[in-house]
DNA sequence: CGGCAGTATATAAACATTCATATACTCGGG
DNA sequence: CCCGAGTATATGAATGTTTATATACTGCCG
């Protein structure tokens, strides 16, 4: 159950409303979790019932009245259990992953064109990623960067192979 | 919908049971998706009821008969569809990163022991992880060994944080 | 021969996540 | 003044995943 722990520790910075924690989680990938608001919001309900957060409504300068959440004694309790709860390598469920890792049945040209594609992906997302200013972010950042390096090592290795000159400098 | 299809993919490699694609995916994190054998067997059944895949029951040296499933003409063609469909960065969905994220907010001891930790983690995956043979696997393994750099800068920004004497050489 | 470990399949229930849809309020443009 | 875009909350249905539990067959050890 870590969505809930996630907008605990959200909320620890501040109190905010359902639609700016979903703004927050998606806008922001190194806080490894995301959610659509039709989750977030029975979550939020939730924590409300057990006295993890509390509510405030606030009437908004456009909009309907937000729901503003604040965190309780008992949520960062809650949390900070959570938060020391032992580690574990995470377990992969990713659709782009689970096809790149069927590429090597594909035509050699298949290959290339969808490496190729990745790249790009992932060059987007480098540029659209803030600089480290957390351990996090710097993770991921780095992560990022290595994909990159590995996606022109498999291009690479892909046309020399194809072209039988070797241009994987 | 991505387990069926990771399904037709290792099937598309030769016949095998559910069990035994149960430990292949577990076993091979480069594969990019993980399932519990109780979400398997159902995804089989579906399969065979849509044609997708066949089924041919064998007894086995030891425990009961073997379900040995084969990929049909409709399963390779719907599997490659699949690998075509356009790529996406993955959004995030773990624990683990999700505590790491919020690291920053607790002591220097306890981020620091947190990191630690996690090093052992994956150092200990890095040892368990075969060689590059694939694209995905060479993938893989690049992202470990990065992740232990993060692990050592951000060790040796903690210490040097804390105790006040620069160690991080 | 009784129990345990490993192989193998299976299901129900609980829980989590995504997708589709609806509503309401504000502001600015046509 | 109506419409669209952006903000904000909400729910139901469908789907996907995990956890707990049950069964069965074999070989080995004590």
């Amino acid at each position: 159950m870590s969505l809930a722990h996630v907008l605990l520790g959200l909320l620890g910075r501040g109190p905010s409303s359902g639609w700016d924690l979903g703004s927050r989680l998606t806008e922001d990938p190194a806080l490894g979790w995301n959610a659509e608001l039709a989750q977030i919001y029975p979550a939020l309900r939730r924590l409300l019932r057990g006295g993890f957060v509390a509510l405030r409504r606030r009437r908004s300068p456009k909009g309907p009245p937000r729901r503003e959440y604040r965190i309780t004694a008992a949520g960062r309790r809650e949390f900070r259990e959570w938060l020391a709860e032992p580690l574990e390598i995470p377990k992969p469920h990713a659709a782009a992953l689970a096809r790149l890792a069927f590429l090597e049945q594909r035509p050699p040209e298949t290959r290339l064109a969808s490496i190729r594609l990745y790249r790009v992906l992932l060059s987007d997302e480098l540029t659209h990623t803030s600089p480290g200013t957390t351990a996090a972010r710097r993770r991921r950042r780095m992560l990022l960067e290595t994909e990159l390096h590995w996606a022109d090592a498999e291009i690479a290795a892909a046309l020399s192979g194809r072209t039988l000159s070797p241009e994987a400098r």
